[in-house]
RNA sequence: GCCUGGGUGGUGAAAUGGUAGACACGCGAGACUUAAAAUCUUGUGGCCGUAAGGCCGUGUGGGUUCGAUUCCCACCCCAGGCACCA
């Protein structure tokens, strides 16, 4: 019997694909219903493929497959988010310049994404950095500064002292940045901002999609909406009016102090030539450096002061002390917030600083309200607590009189009802080589002047001298930096920053239907005919990055009308992780597994099936080097079935029933019970070899798992076409019900035996067989109380 | 602290109210072989028993149910996310 080599017919199948032109998809007028299978496109890094790749693509490539058979016609394009960190600080190490890195890693990566043998379309070309990319990136960047959306501000930014560049907030995790792990700093820099904060209330809307739960809960979450009050407030002796945000009104009356953020520019002005100045400037200096030193702890660095200012009477119950205090954020609200014996800080406050409070809200039970009223512990967030002020609002509960006490502060003329934000604006310059340059010239005369469109792009400049010191190394090209201003024609200087690559990424899914196009981002009939994303696939780290910047892109370019779809992505899943001895893989704990030594040797179709096997796709697994082995011989063993003639006599029930259970396995991503259910069949097949048609079924089945190895035994079989022009096999009902059934025989719940039973067999059969068991009756002698039948499960008796 | 997941054999895991451990790795025994590898057959949750069978067993403790890995309550542990947001 012939042995199979899959690495030797691997390549013959990938040549073969291509040349049928396999992973082609008609962009222009599919001639079946769409489906447009994306996965998160990977950067360029001289590591090579990983298997985190591969446990990425594999996967998507089958769901692809298994959409072409299910009839759809299947857009699977593949492209490169090639500027950025990840291609810069590569050739930073090595020394080569990242022009030339960069193409260096995409020819390989583009050669190991070839060897997985899936319908990725490489042939599009999609680069972030190539400037036919890249030109419209700046586009993209134009249209949302003729919107207004993008802008330049000074504001205290994260910096980053290892990748000397600032970040986005979404970049910072705990304090630390998102590459390369130093701990971030801040710094007052004049940089480019897009306005997502416009789009917060459109990003709440999550309609239509079939998204985790999980991952919307992180959005919503780092959108951080918030329903409350803003009161009118005036600082005394000042001509100075200013809004406080409240989430919790219901109990404004028990406000008796407020406090002050240590970064707030009234701090200063306030403090001018006042006797306090010194002191008050002191302990904000002191906060301010704590905050922005280190990772600021509540309770432990908790600081303030008294200003000698005060609030003007805003309740009606007497003006209100002004204190700096380390607690409060410059950058929500208005950067002051009025305190009460309600909320466990400003409560904590109070106490160690000796602030007088006045709580108005008390729990039902006598004793604790009274110690309440003796200030024993901060009462808050009781929907119960009864509420003894405002007057009108005596007895109420705190949580149902939310919505009235709202009310009479808005008639009263004390606030009005608001919706506050946590999220803030995204801040897109990066001090880095590796990137598109912001399209904008600065000129004495006309100020700051967008490029035009028909000048781009503005292209990237060549410079020897790319190491980040602080400073765009752009600024470094005199022939980039000085330009024309194009409105008055004087000499005028470019932007020098380059924009986070997070923005190239936001709209490359538009891009990949009509990735050619010369002369617009995209024709909108093409992005019309191809989006939604029917499936979107990468790892969740993105959820409060590029996917929530993504659905900000896409809407804007939405709102503008130039795509028709809401948003970008209908359908996302989130691969898992694959570990090693539970470990998570990295070069530094030296558990890092190559693919390619393990695709040479057992070939791509074992290689992918195995990492399906390993575990649920979307919880990942932990990768076992003799595990693969168990796919090898799986592999061998179908192989050797396949080859074998039979009658297949008394087969079809289990080809059928493999049918339906490997088929529901893989609509639901479920591989991993998919691979066990045509393992199980190829353990039955060998007992029993199949005829000719129960082995072209069961190779239907297992194509888009092992393309190559079906393709090939598809051969063997006689035809002449792929495999994947056949549809997805579905199950004849006739071979799914079973002439018998194993019934357990429970007792008290307890197994006791089983009976095999005809399907059709009645409640009365079943209890008689039952009873007849000698192991059963032992049990049932005490008389039975209840009889229980659960149709082709269970039969049972309660004694 | 808050929000998500999750905790099942020696290991990866399956089962979402109905025979716990499918499938696979590993391990034991046997066949083939001069031998080994590969392959094939067979066994494999723990304890008691020659066996039939019994008892225990899905992080811990309670509850609902004839019956719970699955549902409810409390707690412990692990992973991920958020974290002064007034």
């Amino acid at each position: 019997m012939a042995e199979l080599s899959l690495p030797q017919i691997e390549a013959k199948w990938q040549a073969r694909w291509k040349e049928a032109g396999l992973y082609k998809a008609n962009l222009d007028a599919p001639e079946k219903p769409k489906y447009y299978n994306v996965t998160m496109f990977p950067y360029p890094s001289g590591d090579k493929l990983h298997i985190g790749h591969w446990y990425n693509y594999a996967p998507v490539d089958t769901w692809g497959r298994l959409m072409r058979m299910k009839g759809f016609e299947v857009f699977q394009p593949m492209g490169f988010d090639s500027f950025g960190l990840p291609a810069e600080n590569y050739a930073i190490k090595t020394g080569v310049h990242p022009a030339e890195t960069t193409r260096k890693n995409i020819d390989k990566m583009k050669e190991q994404i070839g060897a997985i043998g899936g319908m990725f379309d490489l042939d599009l070309n999609l680069e972030t950095s190539s400037p036919e990319y890249y030109k419209w990136s700046q586009w993209v960047f134009l249209q949302l500064y003729k919107k207004g959306l993008a802008y330049r501000k000074e504001a205290p930014v994260n910096w980053c002292p290892s990748c000397q560049t600032v970040l986005a907030n979404e970049q910072v995790q705990d304090g630390h940045c998102e590459r390369c792990k130093s701990e971030v700093i801040h710094k007052n820099l004049t940089q480019w901002f897009f306005k997502i904060t416009d789009y917060s209330e459109k990003l709440l809307d999550y309609e239509g999609l079939e998204w985790p739960e999980k991952t919307i809960l992180m959005q919503k979450n780092w959108i951080g909406r918030s329903e409350g009050v803003n009161f009118k407030c005036k600082l005394k002796w000042f001509d100075h009016e200013f809004e406080v945000f409240d989430s919790v009104p219901q109990t404004f009356k028990a406000q008796t102090f407020s406090v002050i953020a240590a970064d707030h520019p009234l701090l200063a002005k306030i403090m001018k030539d006042h006797p306090l100045e010194k002191e008050v400037m002191a302990c904000a200096d002191r906060i301010s450096k704590k905050r922005m030193a280190k990772r600021f702890e509540v309770d432990e660095d908790m600081d303030g002061i008294f200003t000698g200012h005060y609030i003007e009477n805003p309740y009606g119950t007497g003006d209100l002390p002004l204190w700096v205090a380390s607690f409060v954020l410059m950058d929500y609200g208005s950067g002051i917030v009025n305190c009460s014996a309600h909320d466990e800080r400003d409560f904590a406050f109070a106490k160690k600083y000796g602030i007088p409070l006045h709580p108005v809200m008390f729990p039902e039970d006598p004793v604790e309200a009274e110690k309440v009223k003796n200030l024993e512990y901060c009462y808050h967030h009781a929907d119960e607590g009864v509420l003894m002020e405002p007057e009108e609002f005596k007895g109420r509960r705190w949580g149902e009189a939310r919505k009235d006490i709202i009310a009479h502060i808005e008639k009263t003329g004390m606030g009005k009802r608001v919706i506050n934000y946590r999220l803030r604006d995204w801040l897109i310059s990066r001090q880095r080589y590796w990137g598109a340059p912001i399209p904008i010239v600065y000129c004495d005369k006309c100020g700051e002047v967008p490029v035009p469109e028909s000048d781009l792009p503005v292209v990237h400049p060549h410079v020897e001298d790319y190491v980040p010191k602080g400073t765009s190394p752009l600024a470094g090209a005199p022939d980039f930096v000085n330009v024309k201003c194009p409105k008055c024609g004087e000499a005028a200087k470019r932007e020098v920053d380059t924009m986070d690559t997070f923005v190239c990424s936001s709209w490359y899914f538009l891009r990949y239907p009509d990735a050619q196009n010369s002369k617009e981002a995209w024709s909108k009939k093409r992005a019309d005919t191809w989006l939604p994303v029917d499936m979107y696939i990468g790892g969740p780290e993105h959820a409060c990055m590029h996917l929530l910047y993504a659905r900000f892109i896409h809407k804007v370019m939405h709102d503008a009308g130039l795509v028709d779809a809401k948003e970008p992505f209908k359908r996302l899943v989130h691969q898992g992780m694959v570990t090693k001895d539970g470990a998570k893989m990295s070069k530094s704990k030296g558990n890092v597994v190559s693919p390619d030594e393990f695709v040479a040797k057992y070939g791509s179709d074992v290689f992918r099936m195995y990492l399906m096997f390993m575990g649920p796709f979307t919880e990942g697994g932990d990768w076992n080097d003799r595990g693969i082995t168990g796919v090898a011989r799986f592999v061998d063993r179908f192989y050797r079935a396949m080859q074998t003639e039979g009658s297949g006599e008394g087969m079809d029930k289990v080809v059928h029933q493999t049918v339906a259970r490997a088929g529901q396995a893989m609509e639901k991503m479920n591989f991993n019970i998919a691979v066990a259910a045509m393992m199980e069949l190829t353990n039955a097949m060998l007992q029993t070899p199949l005829n000719k048609g129960q082995k072209e079924l069961v190779l239907r089945l297992l194509a888009p798992l092992a393309p190559h190895l079906a393709e090939e035994v598809w051969e063997m079989l006689g035809h002449k076409e792929s495999v994947f022009n056949e549809s997805w096999p579905k199950a004849n009902p006739e071979f799914l019900v079973n002439d018998t059934v194993t019934y357990a025989v429970q007792v008290n719940g307890k197994l006791r035996a089983t009976v095999e039973l005809a399907a059709q067999a009645t409640k009365e059969d079943a209890l008689a067989a039952a009873r007849a068991e000698a192991n059963v009756a032992k049990y049932i002698e005490s008389g039975v109380k209840k009889e229980i039948f659960v149709p082709g499960k269970i039969i049972g008796f309660v004694v």
